[in-house]
Order: C-alpha cells, then sequence, then structure tokens
DNA sequence: TCATCATTTCGATAGTTGTCGAAATATCGA
DNA sequence: TCGATATTTCGACAACTATCGAAATGATGA
C-alpha cells in the first residue's frame, strides 16, 4: 500500500466530522476486520475505559496479535489509550463513528426518479 | 478465502436491516479499498443506473479490474447489476449503506457516566 | 535489586487481494 | 456469418496483513 492514512499525523480529537478520502479508507480497512470489530464492540459496551488485559482474558487471541490490533484502532483514530504504568485503557473515541456512518448515508439519498 | 459472507445466498432484498456479523464484515470489506470506494460513489451520485463502459471511461482502471470490483461489490450486496445485452448497468442497493451506518452509529451512544 | 506481570517489537509464515495482459465469452449490427 | 465491442475469466505477480512464538521493554512491588 503506497499511501494511507496511517501516514498522516492525523486524528485531531478536534473536528472529528471532517473525513479525508485517506482517512475514511483507513477506517473502513479498520473496521473491516471481524476481530478489529469485536474488539470495538467490546470497548464500546464497556462504556468506561476497558483494560487491555481483561479484553485479552475474554479473547482468543495472542498478546502480540491484541496489541498489534489495538494499534490498527489506535492508528485509524477509532479509540483512545490511555496508558497508565503498565496497563493500557481502551476507550471509544467519540465522534468518529458517527462521521463515518454519516458519510456513508450520504451516499443513499439520491434515488432515480424513474424507477 | 475461507468463509465469507460471500459464500451466502445473501443479500436479499428483503429486510435490509437485519445485518449478520459476517455481512457486515463483507460490506466493510468491501468499501474498504478506495477504488471502490470511488466507484459506489459515482454510481450513488448517478442516481439513475450508470453504464459500465462509463464508468471505465471515466476511470484509469483496466477492465479487468474494474470487472473485479463490481463483482466485489455486487456479493457484498451494495449494488444491483442490470444485464442488458451487452451493457450492464449498476445501481446502488437502496438501504444497504443505511443499515450499515446504523449498525455504526449504534455502537456509540454508551458514554462514559465518570468522564 | 530482582522477580513478575503487561505490553510491545521482531522475525517469519501463510493466506488474501488488487492489479494487469491475454484469452475467452457474449451480444449486437451489418 | 463475420467483425466489433462489452464484459468476464484465467494466470500470474507483487504487496499487504493477520497471526504467532520468542525476545525485548517497561513498570510494579517485594
Amino acid at each position: 500500500m503506497p499511501v494511507t492514512a496511517s501516514d498522516q499525523p492525523a486524528p485531531s480529537t478536534t473536528n472529528p466530522a471532517r473525513l479525508t478520502r485517506a482517512r475514511r479508507a483507513a477506517l473502513l480497512k479498520a473496521l473491516a476486520d471481524p476481530r478489529r470489530f469485536e474488539l470495538l464492540e467490546r470497548i464500546a459496551k464497556a462504556g468506561c475505559p476497558l483494560g487491555c488485559s481483561q479484553v485479552r482474558a475474554a479473547l482468543p487471541i495472542s498478546a502480540a496479535t491484541l496489541s498489534h490490533h489495538i494499534k490498527e484502532l489506535e492508528t485509524a483514530g477509532l479509540i483512545d489509550v490511555r496508558r497508565e504504568g503498565r496497563f493500557h485503557y481502551l476507550s471509544l473515541r467519540p465522534g468518529v463513528l458517527e462521521a463515518l456512518a454519516a458519510r456513508l448515508t450520504a451516499l443513499e439519498p439520491t434515488t432515480c426518479p424513474t424507477r
């Protein structure tokens, strides 16, 4: 892959609704992996920042792989990772999913009048 | 490819709002490719069924690759392809993007009360 | 300081996929 | 029937990525 959104300085918290082409692609790619989506679902469901290890315990996944996916989600700007001592806490970055969803639904409105 | 949603009989027009795990993943994967997304955008923008060749003319892409992406979008259930003689017409399958968007925003609502 | 635990990085591997040119198939008009 | 045009299939290649075990790093508490 030549130039992804991952190369960007990236997902500034301000202005969460504006989605670059590259950022939109990065988000979709991050979400497209089933394991990552499930991970995100768990984080979302938790509501409060979720401990890394708790996820690890609940999912049949190696630590290395989990770390990898967390980085992907973070790089895409989907989650925030608060690093506190040796524990890391994951939380959904607010507004991002909504922004993406809006972008998707924005594609729909035009319906063919002839049909 | 082991077991993806593509194997399913699948994107029945009825009940567009229910999204299987597999189907959701297939949709996201289909959308994650930049070229495919642009293709979809063009189809959406056209409103009315868009000729395959018109797309081909407007995009720097080989016929083989275009065919491949169209099949991906169709298999994912994002577009309908009406085959009419030697021309094929592409149109957005209604409701699918909305359903996916809904699924995404559904992840958001729970916000941490402590923070 | 040291053992322990959480997380990351490294290296390697297997599987997936986007891309194309060339060949095949299909449809139409002459 | 024949040639032209539209689309698909085939075969191949390069790039990417999910995955893991092992080793490294970092932080804590004894």
